[in-house]
DNA sequence: TCAATAACTAACCAATCGTTTAGTTATTTA
DNA sequence: TAAATAACTAAACGATTGGTTAGTTATTGA
């Protein structure tokens, strides 16, 4: 009966998570949300509650981007070397200008302090451990490795990967390519 | 003539680094910084100038001590074992409950936005150089490897450095002990 | 011992923070 | 077409942000 939505929630969200994504949390204002998702303070709060609410939605919008990604890896048959090339799309999937913007993710995890919201935080350990049992999907490909070989190697691509989305703020194409051709130079 | 100041400046510096360290740089406010300095905003400005100027102290007396850890690996003569302590050392270092605190150059290079203060952050890219070319010295122990296979391990282990730091933040000890094991299997 | 002076205290600045709310506008169905 | 109702606008909330400043206190060399 009454009027209708204006905006679309997920179409707003996804400014938002950009805005996330280049500012980090805490340097984003309210006042710099509703600016990029073209809605007023009343829309967000009515729509998500709170700051946090915005985050955590932002979270989940940009996991889905990623997935994209990722749906390229599972479909992959050529088991490291997709991951390595994973790798590769990442680093374009977080360009920015001359340097990264990294991953969210990442982003998050290096930025709450020692009062951390549980919230935030667990949805950030859970998507580690996502990624990390997708690779290890993949390294089951090869049946040689036995399975504690290949949980050792799991976390290390993990961490390397995490460690790939730091890495894209302030080092250059060639260190980061210096970095990726060391981590798989035995695959 | 006038009465004499009631506090040290490098010892108030040391625990604003460790406020900034544990909380990063936009969650530490001044009244923050007041108490855990214990001294007032007026002595912080008329000795720092400005939030600012607090933290790019701040980095200087973090780098310093980080150099403690380094000049160990200085003086390490068992080439690329020598830098694997270091990766080990350094989790001791950022150690602060189940999880570590990062260092704090990379969680400000992952903290900072799109208009990121230029000044702050030449100063973690000067850092991560630094650190880059000792890795080279001590590479080049080994003299059966040529330069460029030097340069690109050493590019692959800074940014595996910067790695580990964002990992601590959320990955568990075994994550991170076979992260390093996995770098250095080779070595 | 006392004038000089820097270190200090504490109140205050405007601006902005995340959040709320009173009042207005547009749309819908009965 | 008109009552109902949700979407909207915009002003304001108290708290806190980084930063300043007037006034007080302590120490010093002369």
């Amino acid at each position: 009966m009454p009027r209708t939505k204006q905006y679309n929630e997920p179409e707003v969200i996804e400014k938002a998570m950009n805005l996330f994504w280049r500012n980090g949390y805490e340097t984003t204002s309210m006042q710099m949300l509703e600016k990029e998702m073209g809605i007023n303070k009343f829309s967000i709060y009515s729509s998500f509650g709170s700051k946090k609410g915005v985050f955590l939605e932002s979270l989940k919008c940009y996991k889905q981007k990623l997935n994209r990604l990722l749906n390229k890896l599972k479909t992959a048959e050529n088991g490291a070397l997709g991951i390595k090339q994973y790798f590769y799309d990442f680093i374009d999937f977080t360009k920015e200008t001359e340097y990264g913007k990294g991953c969210l993710v990442t982003n998050t995890a290096n930025e709450i302090g020692e009062d951390a919201d549980e919230q935030i935080k667990a949805s950030l350990i859970a998507f580690t451990e996502e990624v990390k049992q997708l690779f290890i999907k993949i390294l089951k490909q090869d049946t040689t490795k036995d399975i504690a070989t290949i949980e050792q190697q799991a976390d290390f691509l993990i961490i390397s990967m995490f460690g790939l989305s730091s890495a894209t703020r302030i080092f250059n194409k060639k260190q980061l390519d210096n970095y990726i051709e060391n981590i798989f130079k035995n695959t």
